[in-house]
DNA sequence: GTCTATAAGATGATAGAC
DNA sequence: GTCTATCATCTTATAGAC
């Protein structure tokens, strides 16, 4: 995404991480511990600190990793060999798949939650998460729109920021009630919308 | 809403309840600590503790009060003195009031982003808070498709969730990104949806 | 109803041995 | 790279004087 290319890390490190990105999607950034990571990898607290010196640099990594994961795939689509709307399908299928889960949501979703109190390093990976994934929705649905396949008369811009707050406004209230209806209704509706019958 | 009559509060109450509200909308309910209320308002831990033993205490009353609040501004509308629109503009006041602040959300989206890590009492709250809202929204768009007001074609209850998600969400981004068009945008392209002209 | 004082535990973090 | 040991600080919470 940013060029930049990314070191390799053990697999202890690997380990703190998949646990973090768990943690935070599940109880948030301020609610989990690194005494919960050492109980459940047992391995002391001290050497968590020596992976990630502070929580800080912990969840920057989290986020660093997360943010790479979903825009390599993303920038995978080969545009024309998909309809638009499968493409946006392929997009939302990480959003079912923790609709699936009891109580996973975006990582981003839950963070923003305590947007305020996080460490300024996490704060710039989420703006920058909500971001891009706005963007890269406005040129599907543009895309899409071009192609006589999406028929809507808002910009795609705000086309993208409908869709993207309602998904993650929908895992959210999805983990409260345990009804997947909650983000599937979204998806058909919004749909509906943009493909008239 | 449950017809339970609730105890008038006092002055130092209701101050802590204030507080407690907006370092909850703020910062969410894991990130914040009754020292921050007590240097906030002058007094010490131990009076917090008098008027709300635990921090759960604390908690569910501030969600009880925001509730009710809310569930009176619902129910006080007379449906046949405004237009549906208008009633769901309405609704929409207060969301868009906290959009032009620079960091509060919805008391209950806040929360939902570490809803696992919550006291249970406070869980119960912001599951019915959900809920209550999206019927109630369902009931104002149902009403304004039989009036002749709306039209769309999926149930009253799909566009419910549809608009009070992204309502939820859009709060949530505008906060990472102070860009008070997140909401506004989708406000206007769900009315375009509803009323096409 | 508010205070002082204090408790018991958790937290993020570091030093230094192995 | 992981450990033991330790730290200073913060957390929720209680007892009891005023």
């Amino acid at each position: 995404m940013d060029g930049s290319v990314r070191k390799p890390r053990g697999d202890t490190a690997e380990k703190i991480l998949d646990l973090g990105e768990m943690l935070i999607q599940t109880r948030g950034f301020n609610a989990f511990s690194y005494q919960d990571i050492s109980t459940a990898l047992g391995i002391r607290k001290a050497s968590i600190h020596y992976h990630f010196p502070s929580k800080s640099d912990l969840g920057a990594a989290v986020l660093d990793r997360y943010r790479s994961r979903l825009y390599a795939a993303m920038a995978g689509v080969d545009p024309d060999a998909m309809t638009s709307w499968n493409i946006l399908e392929t997009y939302f299928t990480p959003y079912l798949g923790y609709a699936k889960t009891p109580d996973r949501v975006c990582l981003c979703g839950a963070l923003a939650g305590e947007f305020p109190a996080l460490p300024p390093d996490m704060q710039t990976h989420v703006t920058a998460f909500f971001e891009e994934h706005q963007a890269w929705l406005a040129t599907i649905l543009k895309r899409g729109r071009g192609s006589g396949e999406f028929r809507f008369s808002a910009s795609p811009a705000k086309m993208a920021r409908l869709i993207f707050d309602a998904l993650q406004g929908a895992l959210l209230v999805k983990r409260t009630n345990g009804d997947i209806r909650q983000i599937k209704d979204v998806i058909q509706v919004f749909k509906a919308i943009v493909m008239p019958s």
